[in-house]
Parts: structure tokens; C-alpha cells; sequence
DNA sequence: AAGTGGTCTAGACCACGGC
DNA sequence: CCGTGGTCTAGACCACTTC
């Protein structure tokens, strides 16, 4: 019998969806047992690979920890490391009001190095869109978002001023984000970062450069931001 | 059958292996198709499953990329992003010789912040390296290692002038290392540092604060390291 | 002994991409 | 159409932890 998905979702997704729900509501804190991959199996009427699917992946999400020959427990919520998200969606998830300012939105056609990480020849039409980001009234980062103008015809007609930038690309123009490299390093505020940000020259920033790619390995957008240091920190997990 | 490993690896590293030193060794080069599960499956006498396990989690490391309808390719070397190595492993992995001078080495009972960050008692006693790290006859970072001194008895009096201290680790204490939790933000170089750091005061640093746990979960050593900006880049991947 | 996660089988059907 | 990866089954045995 091949499970069917009255939404079209696989099974697993279904089931990481009902443990998800039961952590953000509150009905499992963190340290509580989740329920054992036989009885996920039992209660979803799935397969044993399968509800072991959905706990193996929330496990790579950090959303939960197993322990061989003990269970599945939901892990401590040390924010969503290693997760690819908008502005807009890393200020809500910490209860803030995100804002946005934008400075400059054009297309050009020198924008060199955005192509090249972009994968695209240098004098590409490039979208160029320099925001001001901003949080509880204080300015907060400095980001400069590169697109391939031919992809993205009249993105800048969109109401990018009052919406998220992945949601009109996720909605209106069909792309499904999948991943992002970054660089991170740690640099000094030049005088007209400074002044934008409204923090002394010379401050240590820090500065992320992001290649984000779809689904399909092909580079969306080019993301260069400058972060104040003393009100962002990255958080990040990695695996030996 | 079930599949005997005369070694007791499971299978699917097994085949992970093998693909791993087809790329080190240069038989496949970046882009070039990796066997499809089917073709595993048959080579290595595995079920689809295994295989497919093989190829997922190499995807997860970024070693392969894989298209839906299309195959299995070998990714472009984009580092080992979110890998946890040793300064000894990173170094040697971008083919530098990892040096070390140590600077601080004892045993102390007032570390309140490391003993928390280890989750252990304000008070306990708290082993204390601190080391700086070059490359190339370049110093590189300052590194301090804060851990359990109950848990790691004898530690300073290992080699760790001229071994690795993962390598003391996992080999002399049989410690399994799993994953670490990374804060990463930019600072200034006081005084001190940057006399360490032979660089200029103030200039901006990358300072990540890194907690490292054993396979079970259990915290092992915190680590605060300042490293020069303009010899260090970090590179993570996010995935949506 | 009982329960848990980790590995594995020998298949199945589906969705997608290229021909 | 055929080959690819994605999901899934209905079990199995093993290793580990707790009781």
C-alpha cells in the first residue's frame, strides 16, 4: 500500500510537521521525549524507515537529539543554526519588528563581481538593491542584494518595500530556494557605512558574503551585508 | 543476508569511502557523474536503500550534488563548510603547515563563564590552554581552550606542544567529538591582542565562541578564538 | 528482558529530465 | 521511453541502555 498524501506531502514532511507544531505550541519543551520511531510508525500508520526518516532529518534540523538505545528527545532551541532565512524571517522568529529602508535599486551592467558570483559574464544586466535594514527603531545592517535582471524582469516594480524579497521570488516568480554559501569575515565601518549605520568609523562589522542558490545548484542572488557587531551574532552548528 | 563488514563499518560508509578517495585521488574531478544508486547498489551488493543512504548523507557534506531525473555529480570544492576540524586538520587541509605556541597553560577555579558554557559549577577546576596559532610564519589566531579538569586529568602533560589536541582527545581519552555550536561576531583588537597578533590596535577581528560536544551530546571543550580578519575567512552553508 | 536507535533488505511506485 | 533520484513498505538483525 503506498501511503497516500491527500495533499500531495510526503509522509515524513507530515509527520516533522506534527512534531513541529507540538514544540512551537508548547505541548513538548525542550528535554522531553518525542515519540519512538515504532510508535510514529504505529501512530501514522507508516513504515519503520519512514517515521525514521522524519526524526534522522529534524535531528539534522537540530530540532530534536536521539540517543541510541534511549529515544528521541526535543533539543534545546538554540535558534535555527545553518538555516537559510530571510531578514524578515529572522526577525520575526525572535519576536521583532523587522524594517527596511531601501537606498538605491537599479539595474547596471558593471556590476563585475556580482556576475561573477552570480556565474553570469561581467557585463550582465544586474539588479542592484541596497536596503538599510533596521529593528526596534535602530539601525541594524547594511544589504546589498544582486539579481540577473534578465530573470527577474520588473522585480523592481514589485512591492519589494513593503514585502519580503524571498517571498515575492518564492511567489511570484516560482523559484525554490534551496541553499546558501556564505564568507564571513570581520571588517572596519568605512565612513559612509559608518554614517549609515550610525556608528563610529572604524567599528568592527561584520560582513557576509552570500551566494544563494535554488533547489536546482543555480546561483539566484548575490548578497553582500555589512552587520553590526553589537547587535548581531551568527550562530552556526557544525559536524565532525 | 544481512551484509557482514569485515571490519564491522557499516556498508554505506563503506561505499562512502570509496567515493571519497575517487575524488581525493583525482579519478573524479568536480562535475564529473558519481555512479547512480542502482549502479552502487549492484557494484557494492547492497540494497537501494544503502546506496541511496551512501549518496544522501554525502550530499549533506556537500561532497555530491544530485539531480533529481539526472544523476549524481561530484560538487565543486567549496571547502569542508560546516565541518568541525582541529586548527591542525584546516591547515593541512589547505595544504599550510599548522604552527602552535603556547602562552597560557593551568589549572584554575575561577573560569565562571567557560565552566558555564561547559554546563559545570561556577568553581569547578577548569583547565586553561591558551595558544597562538600561525601558518606560514604568520601569526594567525589566539586560541584559548577552556575544559573539564576532572574529566581530562593529566592533559597538560600530554604532548600537546607537537600533537593536535583534538588528536589527545579522541585518541588518549577516547572521546567521540560530534558537533559544535558556534557564536561568530567582530570585535577589536585590544592592546594585548594585537600586540600578540602583530597587527595594528583596533583592527577588526573575527571572534567565535565554540562549544564542542561529544557524539552523546555532553559538552567537552569551549573555545574562544580571535582570528585576523585579513588572514582567515569563514564559509558555512544554510540550507531552507 | 524490554525498549530504543542504527543498519539493511528486496523490492515497489512516483516525479522528473533528456532523448 | 528510459534512467535518474524521491518516497515508501514490512519486515529483519544488531548495538546500546535501562531495569
Amino acid at each position: 500500500m503506498t501511503a497516500k498524501n491527500r495533499n500531495g506531502q510526503p509522509a515524513y514532511q507530515r509527520i516533522q510537521g506534527v512534531i513541529r507544531k507540538r514544540i512551537d505550541s508548547g505541548q513538548l519543551h525542550p528535554g522531553d521525549a518525542v515519540a519512538s520511531e515504532r510508535d510514529l510508525a504505529k501512530i501514522h500508520q507508516v513504515s519503520l524507515m519512514t517515521a525514521r526518516h522524519a526524526l534522522a532529518s529534524l535531528e539534522r534540523e537540530g530540532i530534536v537529539e536521539r540517543r541510541r538505545g534511549i529515544g528521541t528527545f526535543v533539543a534545546a532551541p538554540k535558534i535555527h543554526f545553518n538555516k537559510l532565512m530571510s531578514y524578515t524571517e529572522q526577525m520575526s522568529s525572535r519576536s521583532l519588528v523587522a524594517g527596511s529602508k531601501v537606498l538605491f535599486a537599479k539595474v547596471l551592467d558593471n556590476e563585475n563581481e556580482a556576475a561573477a558570483r552570480l556565474s553570469l559574464p561581467p557585463t550582465s544586466h544586474i539588479i542592484k538593491l541596497e536596503r538599510l535594514r533596521h529593528a526596534a527603531g535602530e539601525p541594524f545592517a547594511l544589504e546589498t542584494c544582486y539579481l540577473n535582471a534578465a530573470e527577474f524582469p520588473g522585480l523592481l516594480d514589485a512591492p519589494i518595500w513593503r514585502d519580503s524579497l524571498f517571498g515575492v521570488l518564492e511567489r511570484d516568480y516560482k523559484v525554490e530556494l534551496g541553499y546558501a554559501d556564505e564568507e564571513v569575515d570581520a571588517t572596519a565601518a568605512d565612513p559612509r557605512i559608518a554614517e549609515t549605520l550610525s556608528i563610529p568609523r572604524r567599528d568592527p562589522l561584520l560582513r557576509i558574503r552570500q551566494v544563494i542558490y535554488s533547489t536546482k545548484g543555480r546561483p539566484i542572488m548575490y548578497v553582500l551585508g555589512f552587520y553590526r557587531s553589537d547587535r548581531h551574532n551568527l550562530v552556526i552548528r557544525r559536524f565532525r
